[in-house]
RNA sequence: GGCCCGUUCGUCUAGGGGUUAGGACAUCAGAUUUUCAUUCUGGCAACACGAGUUCGAUUCUCGUACGGGCUACCA
């Protein structure tokens, strides 16, 4: 059997949507899977349409996820170039081949006949499409003369060309993941191969270049299987039919809630990325966030998005990506669309947060924290980490809540304090402090064993006073377990702090 | 509207002619951490509907309903 050679071809329209990336993913642990190429190809077919920056964000993005190319747009590769417009002039020839057969032919009507023929067609209950009945009353080379054909060529009015499809034929194809599929040509349009700006349609490009770059396999979404048999159609025009690669139509990812694919609209109504990093639209300058910049990991992506739509045999969640790749066939993945679920995604993200070591989480923390004009060092950062991350969904978070450990607190949660603050608790932290500037070694032990004796000492409940002295060190009701904590923060700080609190807060009613 | 694809807990899904229909997220309860979060244990929770085939259908077939995709000189 030949090699695998699969190719992810987004066009650069815009952001790489996060059904894109699935779509990726699903080619690179194909690809990996069978010692096959992974290619990525840029389909920019539609001039029209061409955002700029979109290409390096789509690139960007691929790299961030790990999802990697043998051959490609940034890369070279002997099959190249792969970018649509950069093999424009390859396409014409291989329209004209169609022409020549008889498969294809050309079209002179301008879009206000095109509107109005679908309009007669709709307008008799018949669908409005350019096909083998319609064709006969357009202007077109089969309705023209020949004479009248070159002359409009030669004075250069504008056309396109479209495929001859049969009035009446079946199409059936075996899709890796549905079966067999059957389509009857008499439901097809004629569609445009090749635009009047002289560039091929999808259609015609991507049988092209998949044929060129001897693709094997065609691993895409599901919203391409209705043109999959126009697809084939052309592979058997164009005499590639035996080397025509195997279509594997991958189900789409739906909203969370309510109906139809997800689109990037809802990320940022249901407060969740649809985008792999953060977006700013040339056009608009609208912003949109990214799952990068949320402070997602990306091996927690891949992972999420890999069980969207597949599954392995076994119950196994927690993949890495040679874990996936080991695992991966066409045949596990489902049929049907996957509502989108973003908690989900944010389990996972908590599993690989956990897997980071404390240091490596702190060195990308220590920026931010500078940012906030907070100077550390590292290994007290670290430390810092390790009582934190097991509280946080993001390693962003930890700069949000961990201030307190490099700051005494000035804000205190009023909630706490009208609770928890009152009666004798201010003078029994006071008499603690006198207990803990004996202390020679500092560490959470031998803290929390004082702390024990002298609550039993003074006839004190342990627990209600732990809780005023969480709140006088870090201002807050919750964190990371308390004698650690002060441990962490240092016997001076411990007492500073605790002092201040006791000036500062006023001791609610008696109790 | 037409064509195509699909339908197992709220969600992602496993399974498959005879099962207590399994797991994960979410949710609820208990434990532990004298807090919050984690973690652990347990609970709630599903085969869309109707026919047919069969001794037996959630599983196979056909319909219905519902959902999705496509229906551009967009990809």
């Amino acid at each position: 059997m030949s090699q695998v050679r699969v190719r992810f071809a987004p066009s650069p329209t815009g952001a790489l949507h996060i059904g894109g990336v699935r779509t990726a993913l699903f080619n690179y642990l194909f690809a990996r899977k069978n010692n096959g190429i992974n290619i990525l190809r840029i389909e920019d077919t539609d001039q029209t349409r061409f955002v700029p920056g979109a290409e390096n964000y789509i690139i960007e993005s691929l790299k961030w996820l790990g999802i990697t190319f043998d051959e490609g747009v940034h890369i070279g590769g002997e099959y190249g170039p792969y970018r649509q417009s950069d093999r424009k002039p390859m396409y014409r020839q291989y329209v004209e081949q169609l022409v020549a057969s008889g498969h294809a032919y050309y079209a002179f009507d301008t879009p206000e006949e095109l509107e109005e023929m679908r309009q007669r067609l709709k307008d008799s209950g018949m669908s409005p499409q350019y096909d083998a009945t319609s064709r006969m009353s357009m202007k077109n080379s089969l309705t023209l003369s020949a004479d009248e054909v070159k002359l409009k060529l030669d004075a250069g009015v504008p056309y396109v060309i479209r495929i001859k499809l049969p009035r009446k034929e079946e199409v059936r194809f075996n899709d890796l993941i549905r079966g067999w599929v059957s389509f009857n040509t008499a439901q097809l349009d004629d569609k445009v191969l090749m635009k009047n700006d002289g560039m091929p349609t999808y259609h015609m490009a991507n049988i092209v270049d998949d044929h060129f770059m001897k693709i094997t396999h065609v691993i895409r979404g599901e919203e391409w299987l209705s043109s999959a048999p126009l697809h084939v159609m052309l592979y058997k025009y164009l005499g590639w039919e035996d080397t025509m690669p195997q279509f594997a139509h991958l189900p789409l990812i739906l909203k969370p809630e309510g109906n139809g694919k997800l689109s990037k609209r809802d990320g940022d109504r249901l407060g969740f990325p649809v985008f792999p990093l953060e977006w700013k639209d040339p056009n608009t300058g609208e912003i949109s966030s990214g799952y990068r910049e949320t402070g997602y990991e990306p091996e927690a992506v891949i992972n999420f998005l890999a069980l969207l739509g597949w599954h392995p045999s076994d119950n196994q969640e927690l993949f890495s990506i040679e874990e996936l790749i080991n695992a991966f066939s066409l045949e596990r993945i489902s049929k049907n669309g996957a509502k989108f679920d973003i908690d989900k995604a944010k389990w996972f993200n908590h599993q690989y947060l956990m897997k980071r070591t404390d240091e490596d989480i702190a060195k990308e923390l220590l920026p931010i924290f500078n940012n906030k004009g907070i100077s550390t060092d590292l290994s007290y950062l670290t430390k810092v980490v390790s009582l934190t991350k097991e509280k946080v969904t993001f390693w962003k978070e930890i700069a949000d809540i961990a201030e307190y450990f490099f700051k005494t607190p000035t804000q205190f949660d009023t909630k706490v304090v009208e609770k928890k603050w009152k009666g004798s608790i201010p003078e029994n932290l006071l008499k603690f402090v006198t207990r803990l500037q004996n202390i020679s070694d500092f560490n959470a032990q031998q803290i929390e064993s004082i702390f024990h004796s002298f609550a039993e000492e003074n006839e004190i409940n342990a627990g209600s006073l732990m809780q005023p002295l969480r709140l006088a060190v870090s201002g807050q009701a919750g964190g990371p377990p308390l004698f650690e904590m002060l441990e962490l923060l240092g016997k001076d700080n411990v007492i500073n702090r605790i002092k201040w609190a006791c000036d500062n807060l006023s001791a609610s009613s008696q109790s």
